[in-house]
DNA sequence: CAAGCAGTTTGCGTTGGCGCAAAGTCCGCC
DNA sequence: GGCGGACTTTGCGCCAACGCAAACTGCTTG
């Protein structure tokens, strides 16, 4: 059985009484997915809603040409695959395990009562989708605003900023990512994803190893990423 | 006083009793924005929430640097300034009346009271926000994979569909909008982008003039919209 | 109706970043 | 422990799109 404090400080479930708590966690069940299995895929019938409780997810939209582009990571603690909060019968992305996940599971039939029922829940969730909103407005100036490198510089700072580890040698993005990876959040090539972090490697911004990145000078890396044509 | 027929078929309100209606109504005002005024601009507390009842209004991000990125254009009929609903306390954007207005107007005290007395409301709001979290990851996936050819044959087409008006030429966008204006919405400059609109009228796809423009081959753009390398 | 401004067009030189290609390098697996 | 595949690096040539500059056009307003 599944224990209420699993969840309890979870910032979905904030403000829930632990009677509601026990209540939805006894309609979920919990799902181990292995490194690179799929959770759900685009276009796919939302069967379910999900909690990860650990592990790292990617969001990926696929287009009809087969290009994909990483729409956001999902880290522990997060709702994902929420597509009943917008009105909507399909998922609209991929959904695949980027380390080895945990997840609650519940069924979509539950969604409506449970919003009506847990008013906390709701307003979390509805903010939640807000912050997501106002995430890819964000990306959208800025990748009308900002070159490949600053794009590129942000999206490392980003990231170690949601879920670095700090270890001897800085912060580091504490899931396997590949230069192909950040040039699909980034909008550019893995090449020149390449490109600029030797050259950010050479000059001791960060480290570097394969599917593996190590922010050193986190100042240094927000001048570029934050700097306009001052080079 | 204002009629309850006023906003009975409007999207936003699909679904309410007559009686909630009038209530709603009650506590609104209507209120008129000449061409080219701020509704409300970003970063402002947010105290109110619209609908717009004629007219169109466009939804523009600033960023540091002074650069505008226009997020989207309002419709009559539509919802807008909807913070509240994304459990924000400023408005994220501006938002400035593209030609003579009205829209009516609640003050944001009575959100929470009415979205959680008037379900279909709420659902209905939270299907809008949706809508636009899947519209900007579209054009994310957009500016990250098309060229800008592409990427403004969309946007004119996108206009042209959602607020195009059939004249003897062809579809026309009803309401100005300038090179400047495109140049915004697809992260480019207004010299590409007279170059393109340029090009498409001599070719015959589309006639423009100042602040205007009319798709008169829509196929032929659409074509060009979605064409990958195959020049 | 003249002036002026906002919006548009067009030319020209430059370049950031892409596309292609090929050669490493690291890792997991048999 | 060696093989193969996935990931990474680097070189080179090119072109789409930008930046700058200047001229043009057509509303609008006094």
């Amino acid at each position: 059985m599944l224990d209420v404090s699993l969840i309890a400080d979870l910032p979905p479930f904030e403000g829930m009484k632990p009677a509601d708590l026990g209540d939805l966690l006894s309609r979920a069940r919990s799902h181990y997915y292995a490194k690179g299995e799929h959770i759900f895929r685009q276009g796919e019938e939302a069967g379910h809603f999900y909690v990860l409780l650990d592990g790292h997810i990617r969001v990926v939209k696929v287009t009809p040409e087969g290009e994909q582009i990483i729409a956001r990571y999902i880290s522990s603690g997060e709702l994902f695959g929420i597509a009943k909060a917008i009105g909507r019968d399909t998922y609209p992305a991929n959904a695949v395990a980027a380390v080895d996940c945990v997840a609650l599971v519940w069924p979509n039939s539950i969604w409506q009562a449970t919003i009506e029922r847990y008013p906390s829940f709701s307003t979390n969730t509805y903010r939640t989708l807000g912050g997501r909103l106002l995430d890819a407005q964000d990306r959208i100036v800025e990748m009308a605003t900002e070159r490949v490198e600053q794009r590129v510089a942000n999206a490392i700072l980003k990231l170690a900023k949601q879920t670095g580890r700090t270890t001897g040698d800085g912060v580091l993005i504490d899931f396997p990512i590949s230069r192909q990876d950040l040039s699909e959040m980034t909008g550019t090539t893995l090449h020149t994803v390449s490109r600029l972090i030797s050259a950010w490697e050479t000059s001791g911004l960060i480290k570097s190893g394969r599917q593996k990145i190590t922010v050193v000078e986190g100042d240094s890396l927000l001048r570029i990423a934050t700097r306009q044509g001052d080079l």
